[in-house]
RNA sequence: GGAGAGGUGGCUGAGUGGUCGAAAGCGGCGGUCUUGAAAACCGUUGAGGGGAAACCCUCCCAGGGUUCGAAUCCCUGCCUCUCCGCCA
């Protein structure tokens, strides 16, 4: 959520700004609103202020041994109206926090412009498209053939966009959570934490995924619903929720590995060969919450971290800087690493590190204490994936993969997994 | 699942329906004292919003209700704790 106050002293370039992600804001509407807003709560406030000053005179008169006759008709009508008033100002109150919600943020001003994502930025690529002496595989030929991943028995006990992992292949994935969790706990300074994978509204509501985005989740159909997580960072950034961090305890680095449920609505017929869109995945997800003056570099830093998974397991990838017409809702600036899949002689999304600035903590009211001034102040948010384990499981059979269809084990792995081949 | 207790400011914790946004303590900040620090003492210290300002409004888990007036009374929900039962 962005800053009322801020888009109402310069609505016009709020407005600019957020064309920059090709975001239309009405700003003839919100002016209105605003203008309503304001009449309305001037004259709310005057009547509590006058039922204030009444009850405190007949309380005092009543103590003084005085009739209160007299005061209390006096009174008489001012109940009924301030109750109208209330009863208006919050139907504005709420429709015109319907509006701000639903106001994505604002992008940086390193954002680079474009519609889409043909138009972002590639930032700089490491490694080289891995050459081959035969023609690869793609991980579903390579996996089927191997009999260790199975589309048709998930698709069975559950759905599309399921699958089932054996032996080596669900060995090899479990030891990439392992690898990750401990690269990033033992060598970047971040704290394992193992939370609920499923959470109420006001979790998903403080990350931004709810009020615009409830038909990517699932949820449970009591009356007052769980929703599965779509990624870790809705239960971990909201670990400070409703809080004020103390400012020693900044800045605060989380690591988990948790699974990822995503309806992925709306994106019928993509990826729907493989391990690419699953309705079910497993992440490592890194967050950071910081003081503002701390987030430019903590996100590259984050973004480092992420890179640094790709780098031990020798694959290669490129970051790209989103445009502003491919930047996340609640981001104001995101980096995504892209690795090389030779099955799909392409680059492809395996993490999305974003800059989040005040945007969640605002919706979440995650605040720290200024040392100088004592003052709650909003806390700055990041989190990328380090990595997406499906994901990198696919990049590695893909990168890996021997003419005589054996996977080669990554030397990071080794450590883990003890056999030089899989297969 | 059964029985009971409770949710108040950064924390602990008082609060007879009427100057209660809330005692007290801790913590924080400022000061006195000190070469410096500690201790002691004095002062100060909740959050959000409106307003140029004076000042005003809202908030004592959440949502309703009673009342001229609710932290305090009533209803509903959520959460926490204790005991019993069950259980990975």
């Amino acid at each position: 959520m962005l800053d009322s106050k801020a888009i109402r002293q310069d609505l016009k370039q709020t407005a600019e700004r957020l064309a920059l992600r090709g975001y239309a804001l009405d700003v003839a509407e919100l002016e209105a609103l605003e203008e309503k807003r304001k009449a309305l709560q001037t004259e709310t406030q005057a009547l509590q202020n006058e039922r204030n000053v009444r009850s405190k005179e007949i309380g005092q008169a009543k103590a003084a041994g005085q009739s209160v006759e007299p005061l209390l008709e006096e009174v008489n009508t001012l109940g009924e109206r301030l109750k109208a008033a209330e009863a208006e100002l919050n139907t504005l109150l709420a429709e015109l926090n319907d509006r701000l919600l639903a106001i994505p943020n604002l992008p940086d001003s390193a954002v680079p412009a474009g519609q889409d994502e043909d138009d972002n930025e590639e930032i700089r690529r490491v490694g080289e498209p891995t050459k081959f002496s035969f023609t690869p595989l793609d991980h579903v030929d390579l996996g089927g053939k191997l009999g260790w991943m199975d589309f048709e028995v998930a698709a069975k006990l559950a759905g599309s966009r399921f699958v089932v992992l054996k032996g080596p292949l669900a060995r090899l994935h479990r030891a990439l959570i392992q690898f990750m969790l401990n690269v990033h706990t033992q060598e970047h300074g971040y704290e394992e934490v193992y939370v609920p994978y499923l959470v109420n509204r006001d979790s998903l509501f403080g990350t931004g995924q709810l009020p615009k985005f409830e038909e990517d989740q699932f949820a449970t159909r009591d009356a007052d619903p769980f929703y599965l997580i779509p990624t870790a960072e809705v239960p971990v950034t909201n670990l400070v929720r409703d809080e004020i961090v103390s400012h020693e305890r900044l800045p605060l680095k989380y690591t988990a590995h948790t699974p990822c449920f995503r309806r992925e609505a709306g994106s019928y017929g993509k990826d729907t060969r493989g391990l690419i869109r699953q309705h079910q995945f497993e992440k490592v997800e890194l967050v950071q919450i910081v003081p503002p003056e701390d987030s430019d570099a903590a996100h590259e830093a984050l973004t480092q971290h992420a890179e640094a998974i790709l780098q031990r397991l020798k694959l290669p990838y490129r970051v790209v800087s989103l445009c502003g017409g491919d930047l996340g809702f609640s981001a104001t600036k995101t980096y995504d690493l892209e690795v090389w899949l030779p099955g799909q002689n392409a680059y492809r999304e395996i993490s999305s590190c974003s800059h989040f600035g005040d945007f969640q903590a605002r919706r979440m009211k995650a605040r720290y204490r200024h040392p100088d001034t004592q003052k709650p102040e909003l806390l700055h948010t990041i989190n990328g994936s380090g990595l997406a384990v499906g994901r990198t499981l696919v990049a590695i059979m893909e990168n890996y993969q021997c003419e005589d269809g054996r996977i080669k084990v990554p030397e990071a792995l080794l450590p883990i997994l003890n056999q030089e081949y899989l297969g």
